[in-house]
DNA sequence: CACTTAGCACCCTAGACACA
DNA sequence: TGTGTCTAGGGTGCTAAGTG
């Protein structure tokens, strides 16, 4: 830091950079993130698993989950473990998830916690006690190499395939889209229909609800 | 209904660490 | 020693719930 007497600020103030449609309702008590699909937690579980806590490079190499940074990934381990420091289980071959549903118990006044997570209050452990956490979850947690070893991981896919999966999935939505409104469509015709021949009756669409939000 | 508060997710960065 | 990587912890903006 140049300036010691400035507050380091993590983010500038006003817009953030990035607009996100998953700033969304409270997810309390939910393992995934919102940029996570359930799949794509099951894939990040088995090759932190396969490949060892923290083995980032290794990850993002056998691209099981391309696009992921591993910062991203981090933070979803994070929220496996249910514990902000993951120092602790650095290199181990364990299902995270285990250690996240012994986290999930932990409670009392003097538990910390961010985002569900537990964060570290007392200190930041030395060199020496993160090694000898690891030595002890190794022993509690690590799974045989069998287990492991023949967990099969996605194959990068090739972009051009995704890519036409992609617009076949968004064509069908458009074609679904188009057979819903054409449905409303037919449906507000028969109601004008049938105002007009019987005009003392009360129109109830004014209940409905609105269906802007289907535009585009 | 407007405002406040609580709690969440994601972003960001400083500093520690590993390695060439 | 320089450089790149990793990660702990703090900041910001969002929504839901609570309150007057």
């Amino acid at each position: 830091m140049s300036e010691d007497s400035i507050k380091p600020q993590s983010m500038s103030s006003g817009p953030r950079n990035v607009l996100r449609p998953n700033d969304s309702a409270s997810l309390w008590n939910c393992s995934l993130s919102p940029g996570w699909s359930r799949e794509e937690s099951e894939i990040l579980r088995k090759a932190l698993i396969k490949f060892g806590i923290g083995n980032w490079a290794k990850i993002i190499e056998s691209q099981c989950l391309p696009g992921k940074t591993n910062a991203q990934m981090n933070l979803q381990l994070q929220r496996m473990l249910g514990q902000q420091s993951t120092a602790e289980f650095n290199g181990l071959h364990i299902d995270p998830l285990v250690i996240g549903e012994k986290n999930s118990k932990i409670q009392g006044p003097t538990v910390k916690r961010k985002n569900n997570c537990i964060v570290n209050t007392g200190g930041k452990p030395s060199r020496e006690e993160i090694k000898r956490r690891i030595q002890k979850n190794k022993e509690l947690y690590e799974l045989p190499e069998e287990k492991w070893s023949e967990f099969e991981l996605p194959k990068p896919e090739d972009p051009f395939l995704v890519l036409e999966a992609k617009r076949g999935e968004l064509r069908h939505l458009q074609h679904e889209l188009s057979s819903v409104e054409e449905q409303i469509s037919a449906l507000r015709k028969q109601r004008q229909l049938h105002l007009q021949q019987f005009p003392g009756e009360t129109d109830s669409s004014e209940n409905e609800p609105e269906c802007a939000d289907y535009k585009e």
